[in-house]
DNA sequence: ATGGGTCCT
DNA sequence: AGGACCC
């Protein structure tokens, strides 16, 4: 039987956490306690529009996906609007509401991938959660500056959750302490150099981390000591509320009679194995807890690209052709960048149902030939139509045309990606974003790929102790930075860069001059093709000899192939240029009320200080007095916007007005048979089939109701194995 | 809901 | 291929 992974009494220890004293028995074992940081971007979708144009900030914006706003920033919250509220209620709550549309992912995906790249080069242990949240295990960068930090003079910076932070004992809690000092540091890193605000979490494991980091919300950060665990817990709303237990758990624990949180602590467990299996039964309990042994998985380039599109009402081949021809073209431009080669082609659709019965996608994939491949990533312009004639076929596999049809979604998605010469593989690709030479052979990488790991099978500890390790090794000290000159640099090939960069925030204290490693190649940056475009003429760095972060172990590195080294160094890197002018005032003023909530204050034993003094300004602060100058480059090409369907009104369309009356047995009483009887008869036979399913809609609490036509719940679970990212590179010794 | 992503079964 | 989860 499969023990657990890893988790050792992990699962054991679950009735004792609320015990203070577990936790110290729990060190006793050697093992401590990680430091686990979140970070969560501010409205995130709403901040990069604000940093496109800021002439936005001082308005209330929301972002419009099709007919709802997905997002919308605090100016427009303090008026209410909500996230994800439809576009009429916005409007109606909001008339001065200023609209930008966000179907195009582009810009968020690209400054996302900033962000992680940023966090990682403090420390390589980071993984992405969506585009605007990252996790951090920085035990090691704490048990590192522990070792020369006196630690009578530290103090928290930010929020310590419901409690008064010059009330807590900070030798006591001195890791922590320290990771809400990087913490601080890794957020104003995210302000100074991309113009973000973030939230953070502090704790002892992603879990914990990501429920506390929205404790206090735009622009502040919070750490949570161990004994408060079970009171964050407690807090929440319901199981659904735990991260990890989504909608479909959720409700069958209902159906369980487990409504809160603490009734998930104590349900017998092996009711709760009967209904989801042991693992995920226990997987569950333990996060009711607030348990989470699952470790911060590094992120790595990603392991698929897609790209779709939601509509009323597609019906015809034709139609089907024309969008899946606009989803691959779009979706192939951002495959050649990414420089793998892509070995399956999937597509997806979703059919019209009546009563939306929550999605229920399907999908076909197939392998993509080889040639076909190859044209993709060369940008080849006739590999389109040979996706699309893939695709058509995979299409036709899911419908017979002969039946008419009517489709509400299509998606285009590769995956199965392959690194192709071992560059370009990497998350760097992302960023530093390589310019489409097409030229090179498909031949000439693999002295690489073999070049990873040469002792190693599992990659998963293999992951793991490369990351873990290595640093101990020189360098004592870490982070001179918070202050260097900031802005990121304009990318090479400023035709894919679709963000007005320029718009940054001027640097805090400039004490240090220059970045703790810089890249190596600024005259590569340089050579950048880029026919018509000058306008970045200023990458004024004297930059110097390279170095490293503190995990590249300079042996090995040096060792590496030159274009390894260099793509390297171009992901290590984030600086750029100063924009030139802060504009008005306010923005330095701003400016160092940031720094200063970023201070560490040691000695401030003398409580007069509100609780979360260090930190905390509001938004406020925020949306008036950040303005950048900023030329805000309006990129077109980059945000097709406006070739996706422009309708976007009205989903809704009533029922029609019901004259007919037939009466089913089978329909719910709810449901007027006039309207029923005026629907198609599809659409009829649809719902009733539905509704025949969801029979045992009843209140019965015991186990006995689902009559579940799918297997046994499927767990979520830890992330996996990836040991995907520029990691591989090293060797761990 | 949108337009993405992840991993597991 | 679908289902769960995440944003």
């Amino acid at each position: 039987m499969d023990t657990d992974e890893e988790g050792e009494d992990d699962c054991d220890i679950s009735a004792d956490l609320l015990d203070a004293s577990a936790c110290a028995s729990r060190r006793a074992g050697g093992a401590r306690d990680r430091v686990i940081l979140h970070f969560d971007l501010d409205c995130y979708y709403a901040q990069v529009e604000m940093i496109r144009n800021p002439a936005l900030r001082t308005k209330p914006l929301g972002v419009q996906q099709k007919y709802i706003i997905v997002t919308c920033n605090y100016l427009a919250r303090e008026l209410g609007v909500t996230k994800l509220m439809s576009l009429k209620e916005a409007l109606e709550r909001c008339p001065q509401l200023v609209i930008v549309k966000g179907e195009d992912l582009t810009c968020y995906r690209e400054m996302s991938y900033r962000v992680t790249e940023l966090l990682m080069s403090y420390c390589p242990l980071v993984e992405r959660l969506g585009f605007d949240e990252n996790f951090v295990d920085a035990t090691e960068l704490v048990e590192n500056r522990l070792k020369d930090t006196d630690i009578s003079s530290l103090s928290f910076v930010g929020h310590i959750y419901k409690h008064d932070a010059l009330a807590v004992d900070v030798q006591e809690h001195a890791r922590l302490a320290l990771g809400s000092i990087i913490a601080a540091e890794m957020r104003e890193a995210l302000w100074s150099r991309l113009g973000l605000t973030s939230c953070a979490g502090i704790a002892s494991s992603k879990l914990m981390a990501k429920l506390v980091s929205g404790t206090f919300k735009p622009n502040q950060q919070t750490a949570l000591l161990p004994q408060s665990t079970a009171e964050l817990m407690g807090s929440l709303a319901g199981p659904c509320k735990v991260p990890g237990i989504g909608y479909r758990t959720g409700e069958k624990l209902k159906a369980l009679g487990v409504l809160s949180v603490r009734a998930l602590q104590v349900a017998p467990l092996f009711e709760l194995a009967s209904e989801f299996g042991e693992a995920t039964a226990k997987r569950i309990q333990n996060l009711a807890y607030g348990i989470d042994p699952s470790p911060v998985t590094p992120a790595g380039p990603p392991q698929s690209l897609s790209d779709e599109d939601s509509f009323r009402k597609i019906s015809t081949v034709m139609e089907v052709e024309g969008k899946v021809r606009e989803l691959l073209s779009c979706l192939m431009e951002r495959m050649r960048k990414d420089g793998r080669l892509p070995q399956t082609l999937r597509l997806t659709l979703r059919r019209s149902t009546a009563l939306n019965r929550w999605f229920c996608r399907e999908s076909r994939q197939c392998p993509i030939p080889h040639h076909t491949a190859h044209r993709v990533v060369t940008g080849c312009s006739d590999a389109v139509p040979q996706l699309v004639s893939i695709a058509m076929k995979l299409f036709h596999r899911l419908v017979d045309v002969g039946e008419g049809f009517h489709l509400t979604l299509l998606n285009v998605c590769f995956t199965n990606l392959q690194a192709k010469g071992s560059d370009r593989n990497s998350i760097s690709s992302y960023l530093t974003h390589t310019p489409p030479t097409a030229a090179h052979t498909s031949t000439q990488g693999q002295d690489m790929v073999g070049g990873l790991s040469p002792n190693g099978p599992s990659s998963r500890t293999q992951t793991r102790t490369v990351a873990g390790v290595k640093d101990t090794h020189k360098r004592k000290e870490l982070f001179p930075h918070t202050a260097l000159s900031s802005s990121f640099s304009s990318p090479p090939s400023s035709s894919s860069e679709p963000l007005g960069q320029k718009s940054l925030p001027q640097a805090v204290q400039a004490h240090t001059p220059v970045p703790p490693w810089r890249p190596i190649l600024e005259h590569s940056d340089e050579k950048r093709v880029d026919p018509g475009d000058s306008r970045r003429a200023s990458v004024l760095e004297e930059r110097k000899g390279p170095d490293l972060p503190p995990h590249v172990d300079p042996d090995v590195f040096g060792a590496l192939p030159e274009h390894i080294q260099m793509e390297l160094l171009a992901s290590f890197q984030t600086g750029g240029s100063v924009p030139e002018d802060s504009t008005e005032a306010q923005g330095s003023a701003h400016t160092s009320r940031f720094a200063e909530q970023l201070t560490v204050h040691p000695n401030r034993e003398g409580g007069s200080r509100h609780r979360e003094s260090s930190v905390s300004h509001s938004n406020h602060s925020m949306a008036h007095n950040d303005d950048f100058s900023t030329e805000h480059a309006q990129n077109e090409e980059l945000c097709r916007e406006g070739q996706r369907s422009e309708e976007r009104h009205a989903m809704e369309d009533a029922a029609g007005v019901p004259v007919a009356q037939t009466s089913h047995p089978d329909i719910p009483p709810n449901v007027d048979p006039c309207v029923f009887s005026q629907l198609p008869p599809d659409m009829q036979a649809e719902l009733l089939a539905d509704w025949k399913q969801r029979r045992p809609t009843l209140k019965v609490p015991s186990k006995l109701a689902t009559k579940h036509s799918a297997a046994r719940a499927g767990k979520p679970a830890a992330k996996g194995s990836q040991s995907n990212s520029l990691l591989k590179y090293f060797k761990p010794s």
